[in-house]
DNA sequence: CGGTTTGTTCGGTCAATACCGAACACTACG
DNA sequence: CGTAGTGTTCGGTATTGACCGAACAAACCG
């Protein structure tokens, strides 16, 4: 792997791990949307990002539990091969979705807490309530929406 | 603070750990939401949450310089109070809303890495490029609806 | 049934960092 | 100027967890 896809691979573990993954996540799924060819096995893996067999498994395990990557397995052939899933994106995304939802309910647990307090005690976490709420019910229409545009782009 | 709310303030603590910040500053904003009266000074805060001064004082000052919370300085007063911003939910959306763009630019700068690639090549990062593009473009659009939803329900 | 290839699990190490207590600085007022 | 009251900084501690190497397991071949 040349310096400059080391680099790239890099930026994705850096961001990933910002987002709660593990570096070595965000490597491993960096490296799956440049490599050639786009599926690679365990030690395709273990050579390019120069890590530990054990770290990409790890790793790889949980990639596949969140659905971030695919697990191919090839009839006749004893190893497994992973690609970065066609809908990786939609899925982190759906993710982030959840944690509104999350938002939404600590803000209602939080007003039953409040519940006779005056309006004005209580209108911060109305507030914080009635934002997530809005939120998590528009996402899923932008993500009808891209998934539209994304069959007029002519991919899947 | 009764066990219910130290519960809830817990639980804020949890939730904003997992997002990047610390448990101490998720706490604080917790505690903020649900405190009387909503401003409180760092003597509040060390007492509620039975932090350190030390602990109380580094993560007042993030959550100010991300304008999570504000620091209200009473003329006369030695001690300065805080409060939770009153637009902090859009200023996280809006931090959202860069991860996007920094994704977006990930993208950008893959597929010159794959410049000499065929098409089938990139099309992994076109797409992931496409899709953070169009989410990016579309969340000011909500944030726009959102204030409007917020006028009409006369918050503000 | 050995032996080779592939993948997982385990113990240990190292780095990062959240938090604390104490020392230090600043401010306002007597 | 001195003294409370208030806030920041610093060194140390303890926890967490990512990563590694090696041992182990499992699958497939001769």
């Amino acid at each position: 792997m040349d310096e400059l896809k080391r680099q790239f691979v890099e930026d994705f573990g850096l961001y990933f791990e910002s987002t709660g993954l593990t570096r070595m996540e965000g490597r491993i799924i960096g490296w799956l949307l440049i490599c050639d060819p786009p599926h690679q096995s365990m030690g395709d893996l273990v050579e390019a990002l120069g890590a530990s067999k054990s770290s990409i498994s790890v790793a790889l395990r949980t990639l596949v539990t969140l659905y971030l990557i695919e697990q191919v397995r090839v009839p006749g052939e004893r190893r497994d091969y992973y690609r970065a899933s066609s809908d990786m994106w939609t899925r982190s995304f759906r993710a982030r979705m959840h944690q509104l939802i999350e938002l939404r309910d600590l803000a209602e647990h939080g007003l039953t807490l409040l519940a006779e307090m005056p309006k004005a005690q209580r209108k911060r976490l109305e507030l914080m309530r009635d934002m997530n709420d809005f939120l998590a019910q528009e996402f899923p229409k932008l993500l009808d929406r891209w998934d539209e545009i994304k069959r007029e782009k002519g991919y899947d």
